[in-house]
RNA sequence: GGGCGAUUAGCUCAGCUGGCUAGAGCAUCUCGUUUACACCGAGAGGGUCGUAGGUUCAAAUCCUACAUCGCCCACCA
């Protein structure tokens, strides 16, 4: 009677959906989730603390739900934490919240479009408040669903990227490069996004096979007598025209009108400053140095000759563009050539291009010249060209080359010493081939652009005095003067020289000196500006910062920065474990950032996962509709099962699909560990409680003393009892050794096949017919039950990592028989 | 153009530093209601480990080339 009604008051199934926010919250009253409440629980059972063990957590952009790849992500954090954690370890899985700049903006815009709001006529000010309110809002959202899959992570810690403690300690980053001039202010060639209005680092674009145009455009001579030249040259070299296979099909003789060049974005035209050739190229050898009219232009240009001409393609002639081609940019450069930028921030021609052409958009413009210069028979050819196009990452709108004063950061220093600490070991990333990719990464590394002009995001601490300006003219006048200072070193007469000048030229008056002012707060006074404080002009920079800025920041930024409490406690931290696909723009920035400003790496070993996608082996987008929710997934099937999926099968530097029916397969080995310890449950009666405590107990110490095996003198029965014990103990340590080396698929595997197919379908049955003819009190019965329960209740310790749910609910129910004690996410093995 | 990786059972994938008849999950087939579990148990079928060479006593595992596929980076007009 009594066993029927012990078996009635366990579930034949484990209903994760109601028991997991039960356990969940036993765990986050036992206060463990802290470093100082790990501590004390371990200190609590006599164990000395470990080392701490410590892992940043990748915030989640705060601007949506959670996907499968977070969770995945969370998994492997949490396994870890809790592994060490059970090992002794203080342990801090710090979270947080990512601004994500850009990302956010640009999915907030989309957010008040539907509702009908422009976010220039609602102004900065409001926007933001209500980005902010609107991603707190979401990031609650996230936060319960990080809880869902059973993130054991320090909650009281977590942070947010636009948190005010962050900005000292990223800020104080900011003052120290620009000390350094690591940071500086630069007019370059740069990404323009024109639907986003802001700059963009290379990194943040993508590359896409576009099919647009290639035309051929005549750019005649300006001395006619040329003409002779190119008659003569042009004649003995005639160009080759090949097939698709490179074959030479036919060959013709140019234009003797002047040099012909082959162009995919003809209105460039209207900024370009040179004509180049390679310096060998016997057609235009004798033309080095002569001059070409643009046409429609009109302006005059030199032929000059540079090495990084192709005498294979095309014409064999370039236009060279410095303002929108980041090649011409170069060869700008090098030849000292004027850049005109005839391309506005919103990819609309500007002066001082031709009035006609003005306001056009670039394609627009494209269309109306190859038109006008058909009229002026200057067209050679036009055809259908597919070639690659480069486009803003969250928008996909074409990006333009242009050029603009922007803040750049020379990472080139700080790749260096990523590159060291890669290559001597001090940081190993897991997969290998992601850390040849890394160390290729750091090696090309290009300056930084960090200035967006967005309004999400963190303010650049910069104040100009006069305006910004009146800094970025004086800056080009410093730099074309060739006086080889910066704007603050300048005379006193110098500087009111160029004041001067720049009041002419711009008809305004200038209120204070041009000088920069790298500060978080308005600065009071101008030291050099004698103009009286009440006009003294402080203009703000109104760029925002590069969210890789603050997300490079975050293993030690999180945790206070150099001098923080909970720096000198927990930096550097352990492991960073994230997703491969921000390799670059994550942990190639945290590491230059760490090593600059901590002078340590900030994680021994990075442990990429794979990728996740879809069943259908495509990657899951909105657009495709092949998404899965983590959070439906959990309600289905459980975290546990959702957990275990992942370290078997979202290997490092492997794609993914999501396998429901692995899924499923793993909730059934989860309900096959409860309907294990409801068989003993059911079996074990409540006079025989104590003894087998004492018995549990007995086991226990004799397994600990125990170090190579079982020792065969001490007797048949010693072995029996002891043997199932022993050979679990020797499985935990295979396992440790899986989780040590981060091969969390073996040790997922190694869990499923030992629980199930030697515990449950060998041990049980064996202990089934060996109590079957004994009474309840039989000692050999206690014994043989003990011999079983203990090394079930050893392997949940081993098992809890990973699926710590489901363990955690057995444990809970030994613990009201009184055969365990406290939370076993606390359980600690030495 | 450069870098990284993949190719093993019907499907999705394991197989670390080379070594017992190559494994798992799911799927398929046969049998089984034995008081933990049918979200179960017992068992079976199924692979010349992409191709061609090479190193070795021994290769799915190391090397070379080729083929196919994928991802990332990149300034060819």
């Amino acid at each position: 009677m009594e066993e029927e009604t012990k078996t009635s008051q366990i579930p034949k199934n484990f209903d994760s959906q109601t028991q997991e926010a039960r356990i969940y919250k036993i765990w986050e009253d036992s206060g463990v989730f802290s470093p100082e409440g790990s501590e004390a629980e371990i200190i609590k059972q006599g164990i000395e603390p470990g080392k701490p063990f410590v892992m940043t957590l990748p915030p989640p952009n705060a601007n949506g739900d959670l996907h499968v790849g977070h969770t995945c992500g969370y998994s492997f954090q949490d396994a870890m934490g809790r592994y060490y954690r059970m090992h002794g370890r203080p342990t801090l899985l710090l979270p947080g919240k990512d601004h994500a700049s850009i990302q956010t903006e640009a999915v907030y815009i989309r957010h008040l479009e539907e509702k009908g709001i422009d976010k220039w006529e609602l102004g900065r000010e409001k926007f933001y408040k209500m980005c902010y309110d609107f991603c707190i809002e979401r990031a609650n959202d996230a936060r319960s669903q990080e809880k869902k899959i059973g993130l054991s992570a320090d909650w009281n810690r977590e942070l947010f990227t636009l948190d005010e403690r962050l900005n000292t300690v990223i800020y104080d980053t900011f003052f120290k490069m620009y000390d350094d001039g690591l940071i500086y202010r630069g007019k370059y060639i740069i990404n323009q996004c024109p639907h986003c209005r802001t700059a963009l680092a290379d990194i943040d674009t993508v590359h896409e096979k576009s099919r647009g145009i290639l035309a051929e455009i005549i750019y005649p001579f300006v001395d006619e007598a040329d003409q002779k030249v190119a008659e003569r040259d042009f004649a003995a070299n005639p160009i080759n025209i090949k097939d698709d296979h490179g074959k030479v099909i036919d060959t013709k003789i140019l234009s003797l009108k002047g040099i012909t060049v082959a162009t995919t974005r003809p209105e460039t035209m209207l900024g370009d400053t040179a004509i180049a050739v390679h310096p060998d190229d016997p057609k235009y050898k004798n033309l080095i140095g002569k001059k070409v009219r643009i046409p429609i232009v009109d302006r005059e240009i030199p032929i000059i000759a540079d090495q990084e001409v192709d005498m294979q393609f095309g014409t064999a002639a370039v236009k060279v563009t410095p303002a929108h081609s980041p090649v011409d940019f170069e060869i700008g450069k090098r030849h000292d050539l004027p850049v005109i930028n005839v391309i506005d921030e919103l990819g609309r021609i500007t002066a001082p291009a031709p009035d006609k052409y003005i306001g056009m958009d670039t394609v627009e413009c494209s269309k109306a010249l190859v038109k006008d210069l058909e009229e002026l028979s200057l067209l050679v050819d036009i055809k259908n060209y597919k070639h690659e196009i480069v486009q803003c990452e969250r928008c996909d709108t074409p990006i333009q080359h242009i050029v603009s004063y922007q803040w750049f950061v020379d990472v080139e220093p700080l790749a260096k010493k990523a590159l060291a600490v890669l290559k001597n070991g001090g940081t190993k990333i897991i997969p290998d081939g992601q850390q040849s990719a890394l160390i290729h990464f750091f090696e090309n590394i290009e300056p930084w652009c960090i200035s967006r002009q967005l309004w999400w995001g963190q303010d650049i601490p910069v104040w100009y005095s006069g305006g910004k300006e009146l800094h970025d003219w004086l800056l080009e006048e410093v730099e074309k003067s060739g006086l080889g200072k910066g704007v603050s070193e300048l005379s006193e007469k110098e500087r009111s020289d160029l004041i001067a000048k720049f009041e002419d030229e711009m008809g305004k008056k200038v209120t204070g000196t041009g000088n920069i002012f790298v500060q978080k707060d308005k600065p009071e006074n101008d030291p050099d500006w004698d103009g009286g404080p009440s006009e003294l002009l402080f203009e703000k920079e109104s760029d925002i910062l590069d969210t890789w800025f603050s997300s490079g920041q975050w293993p030690f930024s999180t945790l206070g920065g150099p001098g923080g409490d909970d720096y000198s406690k927990y930096y550097p931290t352990d492991v960073l474990e994230t997703a491969r696909d921000i390799l670059f723009w994550w942990v190639a920035r945290m590491m230059m950032l760490g090593i600059y400003r901590t002078g340590k790496t900030p994680f021994h070993t990075v442990y990429l996962h794979g990728m996740i996608l879809a069943e259908d082996g495509k990657k899951m987008s909105k657009s495709r509709g092949n998404g899965v929710s983590p959070m439906e997934v959990i309600r289905t099937y459980g975290a546990d099962a959702l957990r275990l999926w992942y370290y078997s099968d979202t290997l490092p530097g492997a794609n993914s699909p999501l396998r429901t029916e692995k899924i499923k397969g793993n909730r059934n080995f989860v309900n096959k560990i409860w309907n294990a310890f409801r068989f003993v449950i059911m079996n074990v009666q409540d006079s025989e409680l104590e003894q087998l405590r004492e018995k549990l107990e007995e086991i226990s110490t004799e397994m600990n003393a125990m170090s190579d095996g079982i020792d065969a003198e001490k007797g048949e029965e010693y072995q029996k009892e002891h043997m199932y014990s022993m050979i679990t103990k020797t499985n935990i340590q295979q396992i440790d050794g899986y989780v040590e080396e981060y091969r969390f698929n073996l040790a997922a595997e190694e869990i499923r096949e030992f629980f199930w197919h030697t515990i449950c379908d060998k041990w049980i049955e064996e202990v089934k017919n060996k109590i079957q003819d004994l009474k309840p009190g039989d000692s050999t019965r206690i014994r043989v039950l003990a011999s079983l329960i203990h090394p079930m209740m050893q392997y949940l310790k081993a098992m809890h990592p990973f699926i710590p749910f489901i363990t955690e609910a057995v444990w809970q129910e030994l613990v009201k028989l009184g055969l365990a004690d406290g939370d076993l996410i606390i359980q600690v093995s030495n």
